[in-house]
DNA sequence: AATATAATTCCACATAATGGAATACAATTT
DNA sequence: AAATTGTATTCCATTATGTGGAATTATATT
């Protein structure tokens, strides 16, 4: 009998924090998603055995798996016997985009934003140890999208990051990254948990978090946090400018209009999101 | 007995069309995708009963894979019983168009002909019945994305879906848009499938699909069809412009940049993208 | 042509999904 | 505040559905 074997029933999602206990493998549906998963991480396309060798799975499931994962468009089939991920994905993730409710409430703050600072604006949405990008307003130059829409992100080394994390107390912030390697990207970067929660304690009194070069040399940022009643949905929002061009004291000006807007729409979303008392 | 139970074993996907002969439901997978197919075609958030009136599923197996779907992250549960498409469809989706083959053969040249139009560019993938668009650069004037990335639009109004439809023989055509009801977006939408199939005898001859205003008033384009050795890869790139800005006239200039720009695309991935025979 | 490597199919078997019905929960109404 | 309706969730005996080791077929390499 197999030790990888998945006990699937029961496995439920922590309401509190949004961080699945076993590393999601929800019985077949699992299955099929640990190998999008799969060729995701890598970036590229990859071969049947590839995949075989990275997952958890007997040859056979895994054929079938992908094999159904194909016919539902998830997974691309290439000629030459290489698979990619599917385009029904950019279909549903279209349509999860433009439908998604908090995003629409944010968008005309967002936009806002933008033009008032010029620069480019981010929403990113906190999810497990990520940030997921969730809109972008550019300014005039548009440079192409580095940070693009749906990407994921660490939490400890972005603007959005800090501030969609400060909504939580301590303890469940390090619950959250408790395991989580800190990867220096830059010098700047945070490099310890315990120098991330030190900050969390400044952006919680100020209402302001900072990018300092932290994830990318030469970009930094100035991001608010923006989150719901029982922190069901926890963000921030940001105005990340290049170095070259917008000193840290200019960023510093327009914190207090990050800060504004992020409450702006915080105030709607609680008119909005909210099941009634 | 279920009538509606689905088979599973054996319903392979064409290799020829890539059309599926039964609507998708593969398995257990397949009733996943089912809730995700209902919300994204809903186009807001829907609760339980909603969704279960459109399924073909039975309560507890419903609600069953709705659990496993938001363990997933493909799902997401709102705080007001509310579901709306997960996160982690953004997040795969984010993945799937960077790591594209396709698209990274043809953004360069895209980008170049948008460069020399000056015009936003176009580029879309032909998949069952629709075309999905993969990329698009825009020209100065941001007037912000209608035509998403990952956005599903119909064949018969689109430039670049004619195009794509013009690789493959009429034979093929009729095929696959059969029982397609034709919607009268304008005035100038092409309304039935024989007219359609005249048009693409001249598109195949010229090698030209052109958009007059048919989809959305006011808008109109030049494409050019993109495919691969067996139509494994049928697709279209277009040049688009507003009509009050852009005369017909000065769009006919554009065609042969378009279809040059269409025909750089092809032979590179007849180079880079064919199994070696 | 022969060998090696990778992809796909098969099928007896048991696990994992099913689905009808009961229960818990939430929102209105009286 | 209690009753009523509507909605969401859990249960569990049953079996259909997915499993996975091994055989087969296809593709690449020598």
């Amino acid at each position: 009998m197999d030790i990888l074997k998945s006990t699937n029933r029961k496995n439920p999602i922590s309401r509190e924090t949004g961080i699945k206990p076993g590393t999601g493998d929800t019985g077949t549906l699992g299955k099929g998603m640990e190998v999008l998963e799969i060729i995701s991480s890598a970036g590229r396309p990859m071969r049947f055995t590839d995949i075989l060798d990275r997952s958890s799975q007997p040859r056979g499931t895994l054929h079938r798996q992908m094999t159904n994962l194909v016919s539902e468009g998830l997974l691309a089939a290439n000629a030459d016997h290489s698979y990619e991920l599917g385009l029904k994905l950019l279909e549903l993730a279209s349509s999860a985009w433009s439908s998604n409710e908090f995003r629409k409430i944010a968008e005309p703050h967002i936009r806002a934003l933008q033009a008032e600072t010029g620069e480019t604006v981010h929403l990113g949405i906190l999810k497990g140890r990520q940030i997921i990008y969730l809109d972008k307003v550019e300014g005039q130059q548009s440079v192409r999208m580095h940070s693009q829409i749906g990407n994921a992100s660490p939490l400890y080394c972005t603007g959005v990051g800090k501030a969609a994390l400060s909504a939580f107390p301590i303890e469940d912030v390090r619950k959250r990254l408790g395991d989580t390697e800190f990867f220096r990207f830059t010098p700047n970067t945070i490099a310890s948990l315990d120098a991330l929660v030190d900050e969390l304690a400044d952006i919680r009194r100020s209402g302001i978090a900072w990018d300092r070069e932290e994830h990318e040399p030469g970009i930094h940022c100035v991001a608010a946090p923006v989150y719901s009643q029982h922190r069901h949905i926890a963000a921030g929002i940001s105005a990340t400018a290049p170095a070259f061009r917008v000193s840290r004291g200019q960023l510093a000006e327009w914190a207090p209009l990050v800060k504004n807007t992020a409450q702006q729409i915080m105030k709607e979303m609680a008119a909005r999101l909210s099941p009634r008392t």
